[in-house]
DNA sequence: GCTGTTATGCGTAGACCATACGCAGAACTA
DNA sequence: TAGTTCTGCGTATGGTCTACGCATAACAGC
């Protein structure tokens, strides 16, 4: 088995280390007639404007008039490029926190961020992640994201572990209520709707003795209103930072 | 638009109502030669065998000895197999919990069969969910989950983001975690050696003064040691139920 | 300026995939 | 026995990713 490894450490994937600024154009041969960042651009197009499953590589080809198997002269796979456009999906990070702010506004700030790119890109939600992240803007979010818990005591591992925590929530969230969407879309009901339509389906499906606990919660209506969807996003958030802070004045103690 | 509902609500696709028992056969035609359930466990172990991606509907046929299309007659479209592979791979819900016990331990309970589930059957993370779990299965989940917090003041809303916010950090910290053990094994690489392999390389690649946070806790070590993967579950794990701790002491005041 | 080397653009083709459609035959009802 | 309805599934369509190889363009060294 070819171990992808070399003396450095573990190799990159060459369109990778080109978003690094690792590569230099070899001096020979015809002159590119595109580039990666191109590709990567007209890729992102296409799944702002029709999905991420509306991303082939003839697509993308199309939309650079260029042809299809020219885009493997850039990018390894279809996967590289999936990296590459959730690098440059999610954009530029939102900046290291406000010297004055303590770490939960500054993590309240950076998580809002988040929030806000999968909000507008829900794709980047869809695109199936391989691994910890190693392009330059995910890990620029990672260190703004730990630089907000610096006035804290808490260990760089913990840090770390609370990043990951915060993070992996917004996405999930965010997972959810996109579902919301989609599916409201597809079924070709008001946005609106589909909650009290999924709480009426569910409880015409489910048996009162066998589920009281769940009936109890129908009865109680909780699906059939539309509460604004930013609320359920702040009660996670809250629940989650009111965590950390008890660990963070236990560390302090 | 065909809006997909009728007078008693949105309509279910055949094959679900069917997991419901709410489907009796028709008393013409040839006797099906196949059911749903045979379908369904097919299914499940290819996956188990050799993963989601392995999962096609000629795979499934020939492991069940049939043609292709013969699926069709029982399930509508891959996707709906893939709804009632989640159902079934997920299995029975961990039961309510011991009336001795408080919330706080039956959540654990609970939290912690679907981290076991995820661990034994990743392939459920790469199932691409696509709205809230209308299955019996993943609605008895549910169920038990929701039985847990039974003895606490919270609200019926609060009751379902609590377990929304406990079941999305299971399964994003499952994520993570079999994303190390899928990458190590394409890149050849120890387990164990994974994360230094990429604490490795992200310390090739980032500048310092560019990134000082992230440097300090790759410079703490923080990836380098292999630590109890469970340690990283457990510390999640606790920080959530600290928070939803601080809300239901908050309530029953 | 010529030649060898190397990269690029991209056409062809292969190996998959999901699934629409339609037909032959089985099992029931009347 | 005739009619109806459902099953199994063969064929075919249109999509996917990408391995391979060829013609050509641009440079390096002589």
């Amino acid at each position: 088995m070819a171990a992808k490894t070399n003396d450095s450490g573990p190799v990159l994937p060459p369109a990778i280390e080109s978003a690094w600024g690792l590569r230099e154009r070899p001096p020979k041969g015809p002159r590119p007639g595109m580039s990666v960042p191109a590709i990567v651009d007209a890729a992102v197009r296409v799944a702002d404007a029709d999905g991420l499953a509306a991303v082939s590589m003839s697509r993308v080809a199309k939309e650079l008039g260029a042809a299809t198997m020219a885009l493997y002269r850039y990018v390894g796979s279809k996967d590289e490029l999936l990296m590459l456009m959730v690098d440059s999906g999610y954009g530029p990070s939102p900046g290291p926190p406000d010297p004055q702010d303590d770490w939960r506004t500054g993590l309240t700030r950076w998580a809002w961020a988040e929030h806000e790119v999968l909000r507008r890109r829900s794709w980047l939600l869809h695109v199936p992640i391989s691994g910890p992240p190693i392009t330059p803007q995910q890990l620029g979010w990672m260190e703004d994201g730990l630089r907000c818990l610096d006035g804290t005591a808490l260990g760089e591992g913990e840090k770390m572990s609370v990043l990951l925590l915060i993070t992996g929530y917004v996405r999930n969230e965010a997972t959810l209520t996109s579902q919301i969407a989609e599916g409201s879309r597809a079924a070709g009901v008001e946005p609106a709707e589909m909650m009290p339509a999924y709480g009426r389906l569910v409880a015409r499906l489910i048996d009162p003795t066998r589920f009281p606990a769940l009936h109890r919660v129908l009865n109680a209506g909780v699906l059939s209103q539309d509460d604004h969807p930013d609320d359920e996003f702040v009660f996670g958030l809250d629940r989650i930072l009111d965590g950390v802070e008890a660990l963070v004045h236990r560390r302090a103690a």
